[in-house]
DNA sequence: GTTCCATTGTTGCATAGTGCAACATGGAGC
DNA sequence: GCTCCATGTTGCACTATGCAACAATGGAAC
């Protein structure tokens, strides 16, 4: 392996690695924190919101979940009235039940994203505007890259 | 709000929003493959290795995990064979049970941070030298700030 | 329309990972 | 020695999850 390679390499290990510690730290803050909503449900209602009228089988496929998980899933935000089957004129699937978001689930999850965003904003503290935008910019890029 | 608040604002949020991304597809992902260790037991090994003599109780700190779980974690690690106890002339600690990994841990936490390397060199794929090293070193930084 | 099938959703059972609380153990300090 | 505190273990409970079997329902073919 050439010079180039090795320092390739490291450069590769060190990303993941603060990957890695970047998903650790965000699993032991979500215990520690008693959010609004937990991960799941945070991540459900997203993207509920985003897609009006979609399925539980389109979240269990977008998130690669078992559909009797987001059956239940569903139930329980559904329980808590964040969610409402139908009422969607817009979206209406062929088969299955239109999700969408109610007001109040709106409202939660609005609150749920500020607490976690709160974080992420004191962590960027005393970076500069361009190094922000060059740093969320090369997150997308590693983002958008394909599955192989 | 002024422009430049805003601004920072959505590349705040950006930011956000893709670190998300990253954690649900980390999930997602570790779902799917058939890795030689859980998220947990890779976590957990890769921590003895680089503590080696660290307790049981140190891990639960650095984790935020309760001794409970670490306990029977730690356990199931060495039903495996891949940790031990004491065996750490170097490091012995007043109280409790010094652990460290076993070559066979060794060994199996290579493989397991191999094959999760592998996904993001490819998705690193295209990336220059100096882009890369930007990026590792963003990341850095970003872990390196304090929590709150 | 009726029948059949594929998609979608639900439910019973099992598993991993986790916390809390109670308990056990073993060094440290007196 | 005795006491205390840090450490570890165990019983119980709960969440999130998968698999497999089943139920329901819309489309398609006839």
């Amino acid at each position: 392996m050439g010079q180039q390679d090795k320092s390739r390499d490291t450069a590769i290990g060190s990303v993941y690695d603060q990957i890695d510690a970047i998903y650790r730290r965000a699993v032991a803050r979500s215990r520690r924190i008693n959010a609004p909503l937990s991960q799941v449900e945070q991540s459900l209602l997203a993207f509920i919101g985003s897609n009006p009228g979609c399925r539980a089988t389109d979240i269990a496929s977008a998130f690669s979940l078992n559909r009797s998980t987001v059956s239940r899933q569903v139930h329980a935000l559904a329980d808590l009235g964040l969610v409402v089957e139908g009422d969607d004129g817009d979206h209406q699937p062929r088969r299955g039940r239109a999700l969408s978001v109610t007001d109040e689930g709106a409202d939660r999850l609005k609150r749920s994203l500020a607490i976690h965003r709160e974080a992420v904003r004191n962590r960027l503290d005393g970076w500069s505007e361009p190094e922000l935008k060059d740093f969320a910019a090369a997150l997308e890029r590693f983002n958008a890259a394909k599955d192989e």
